[in-house]
DNA sequence: CAGTGAGCGAGCTTCCGCTTGACTT
């Protein structure tokens, strides 16, 4: 047995730390977090000072058991989690939990893993800071606090299995209100001028130049009278400015901006870039990969330095120490490097080698020199009027880090500017034409993950290690919604001038397409706007801002924990209360109008089954008639046109042998439903307008398909039956489908041996639907 | 798998942050 047990976080971290120290030193790791607030109940003793019930965590049972064994046999236990609050805070728990003895116990910390940063803190212990631990505490406790007393506010007044949280809620709050500014969105247009101009440069040679109005017209006359005065008018060079400029490369990656620049470059979803980073890090070939710091260890610095000298030269190297400007960052580890700069590729699967080649590039570029550039604007003035064209060009002069790397934008139509011809002042030049054209203003885009989490981290709410679960969070419970947005046909106008005339006309764009973004929906409305009526500071966007505010106190000293927790309950707790006893149960109702046929009220809401729209109420004696809205409607902008079409369905669409046909629209899609089965429409059909004719065509069609997809009925009774399915041939027997092992050919395929494979894979293969299993 | 639109109500759900696997589909 060691002399020295070092405990860390990671056990990758683990396995490396151990090659540094030598033999004398066992690393182990407590994979996070030991104990935590018991999961049942709040955990929290209100009549006690708020004294936390804490539990060691099931699935870290063994690793605390290990742990302690280690810690006996050991005669020093260095505590080296990281240097945050929450690192102290696993630190104390270990210290208490393994029962450790102060004398023998040190707390060391580093925040790069190189060999000299941990000799270095071993030669630096100290001892636990009580005051951060306190400040995680009172972190902890008014999470739960806020948690598990709101969310039984939604179970009672919207719906069970509900979650509020001080960073969730907030999360969905912003979906909202996106989604607001973008109904409420109107767009307005201006005219934009742009001429082709022809002229020829400084050797005489004729060159054509692209100039744009420095001014936008609102009106359309007043952009025909400005055509209208370019008719005849003389145009020449007015100017020409060339003016240096410079791009400075982005900062290494920390956890948020690698998934933001993962989810613009490579598509990847923000839990997906999490799962690679992670497998690249326990691979040894990245650095930590939840962080929010953007500092390099000398050494990486050092590689680097090396690596860009032998790649393009001394002058493309510039060494750059970044400091984080994000609030609350804590930087207990280094930016998202590779481990290995003079690793330049690695191996792996396409997507690994595809992040760890962002990864590589942005470190790099981070340590290259500045990109130098000459714009150059070339004034064109009109004489007839007092606007003025301007040509604008871009050159490289120096490209510097560009030679590796260039950070994405999330406008996707930023023009390129090129080289601009060289001209003469006082050149004139002739019109080839002059173009105006309406534009329209763009609507706020929705949040993507990758832009919500900006978001977030902007607010300094939530963590690296929280960005992704949170996301998924907000869609499990169905706040809000990943999806995609068609574009719309819009209209616009160009007036051009060319060869002394001007024409009008109208041509279309398609605008606004989204993809993958994130939609709220009714739950995810009605829930927010409960939440912000009722406990409008819990969703203040400066909620988790203020309350880190009071966290820091705590860590220095300055206030008690419980004081802190103490004032925060005395006002949260009643509101809590109050709300329960006093507000209506929240369904998201909104009348729209009256049934013109009936007369009776219509309005939508929420119902036990989803968003449904309502003819008639509960209190009258005739019964009200319930319609589902479609998946694409919401009841925030749903029209009464809009519902009263959902109660055109079921629609009896005629006979066909001798049973009757009906069109209604189910979970799954618009449906046929004959003689009790069910039919679904394909896509190209609208169940508004589907014919007889044709719902018998579809009805054939199935039949066709069903008859090919038995290959054969094995047993007596035909109780084997032999399917041909999208995986291949499966059989089914008693409601269960089993696999055909590769190794049979199912023509073969007897009644035995079905039995023999029932037996094999079990009566009941994976029956439990949907929800993953509970970790205990 | 394709419908439903209630309350003589069991028992359960839930937070944020720190870490990895163990589970099928």
């Amino acid at each position: 047995m060691s002399k020295n047990l070092v405990v860390v976080e990671s056990p990758a971290k683990a396995k490396t730390i151990e090659k540094f120290l030598g033999p004398d030193y066992q690393v182990m790791s407590s994979f996070g977090h030991i104990r935590d607030l018991a999961e049942k109940g709040i955990g929290i003793d209100f009549e006690n000072n708020y004294k936390p019930l804490y539990v060691v965590s099931t699935d870290k049972k063994k690793v605390v058991a290990e742990l302690k064994k280690a810690a006996k046999a050991a005669e020093t236990v260095w505590l080296a989690s990281d240097e945050d609050r929450e690192g102290e805070a696993i630190a104390w728990h270990l210290f208490d939990e393994l029962k450790l003895d102060k004398k023998n116990t040190k707390r060391i910390v580093f925040h790069e893993i190189t060999k000299d940063a941990i000799l270095s803190a071993i030669e630096h212990p100290r001892e636990i800071d009580d005051n951060l631990v306190d400040a995680q505490q009172a972190r902890r406790i008014l999470d739960r606090i806020v948690g598990f007393e709101l969310s039984p506010v939604l179970w009672r007044k919207v719906k069970p299995s509900l979650s509020a949280g001080r960073v969730q809620s907030v999360a969905v709050r912003l979906i909202v209100e996106r989604e607001r500014e973008i109904n409420q969105f109107v767009a307005e247009s201006a005219y934009r001028v742009s001429a082709v101009l022809n002229t020829v440069d400084i050797n005489g040679n004729p060159v054509v130049l692209k100039a744009e109005l420095q001014h936008r017209f609102t009106e359309k006359q007043a952009a025909l009278d400005f055509l209208e005065l370019c008719k005849n008018a003389d145009f020449k060079v007015e100017d020409i400015v060339t003016k240096p400029a410079k791009k400075s490369p982005a900062p290494p990656f920390t956890t948020s901006t690698l998934q933001q620049e993962a989810s613009r470059k490579l598509g990847f979803s923000v839990s997906q870039t999490m799962r690679i980073a992670q497998s690249l890090y326990e691979s040894g070939k990245i650095t930590y990969m939840r962080t929010d710091s953007v500092n390099l260890s000398d050494l990486a610095i050092n590689i680097s330095k090396a690596e860009i000298k032998s790649m393009a030269g001394d002058k493309y190297v510039k060494v750059r120490r970044f400091t984080t400007n994000t609030k609350g960052a804590q930087e207990a580890h280094e930016a998202i490097r590779p481990t290995y700069m003079n690793a330049h590729t690695v191996d792996g699967n396409a997507q690994e080698k595809k992040l760890y080649d962002l990864i590589w590039k942005r470190t790099i570029a981070s340590q290259m020199a500045d990109a130098e550039l000459e714009k150059t604007s070339i004034y064109i003035n009109c004489s007839s009027n007092k606007y003025q064209f301007v040509a604008t060009g871009e050159v490289i002069v120096f490209d510097g880090f560009l030679k590796v790397y260039m950070e994405s934008t999330d406008d996707e139509d930023v023009e390129v500017e090129g080289l601009l011809p060289a001209l003469k002042k006082g050149e004139p030049l002739t019109i080839d034409e002059i173009a105006a054209q309406q534009r329209f203003s763009q609507k706020p885009p929705r949040y993507s993950e990758a832009t919500l989490v900006r978001k977030l981290e902007e607010l300094g709410i939530g963590r690296p290690s929280t960005y992704a679960p949170t996301i998924t969070t907000i869609q499990n419970r169905t706040y809000v919604e990943k999806g995609d947005r068609p574009a719309d046909k819009r209209d616009f106008n160009v007036l051009k001038l060319k060869e002394g005339k001007i024409t009008d006309k109208i041509k279309s764009e398609n605008t606004g397409a989204e993809k993958s973004k994130l939609f709220p929906t009714d739950i995810g409305i009605v829930v927010n706007d409960f939440l912000t009526e009722y406990f409008p500071d819990i969703l203040n966007y400066n909620f988790t801002a203020q309350v880190e505010k009071e966290f820091d106190s705590i860590a220095d000293g300055k206030t008690q924990w419980v004081h802190s927790i103490d004032k925060f309950y005395k006002k949260f707790h009643p509101v809590v209360e109050d709300t329960m006893k006093n507000s209506e149960r929240q369904v998201g109702e909104r009348v729209l109008g009256v049934d013109p046929k009936s007369g009776r009220k219509l309005t939508v809401k929420i119902g036990r089954f989803g968003p449904v729209a309502q003819i008639g109420t509960a209190e009258e004696e005739e019964k009200p008639v319930f319609a589902s809205l479609r998946k694409e409607q919401s009841l925030e902008s749903i029209t009464i046109e809009e519902a009263l079409e959902l109660f055109k369905l079921p629609r009896q669409i005629g006979t066909f042998e001798e049973k009757e046909m009906v069109v209604a629209v189910g979970r799954f899609g618009p449906y046929i439903r004959h003689d009790g089965s069910f039919y679904s429409l394909p896509k190209t059909e609208d169940p508004m307008t589907v014919t007889a004719e044709k719902a018998i065509e579809i009805i054939g069609e199935k039949r066709e398909a069903e008859k090919n997809k038995l290959i054969c009925a094995l047993g007596e009774k035909g109780e084997y039956q032999v399917l041909n399915g999208r995986f291949g041939p499966y059989f089914t027997f008693e409601k269960n489908n089993y696999k055909i092992p590769k190794s049979i050919d199912p023509k073969t395929l007897t009644a035995e041996k079905c039995q023999e494979l029932v037996a094999q894979q079990g009566t009941t293969p994976a029956k439990k639907k949907g929800f993953a299993k509970k970790k205990k």
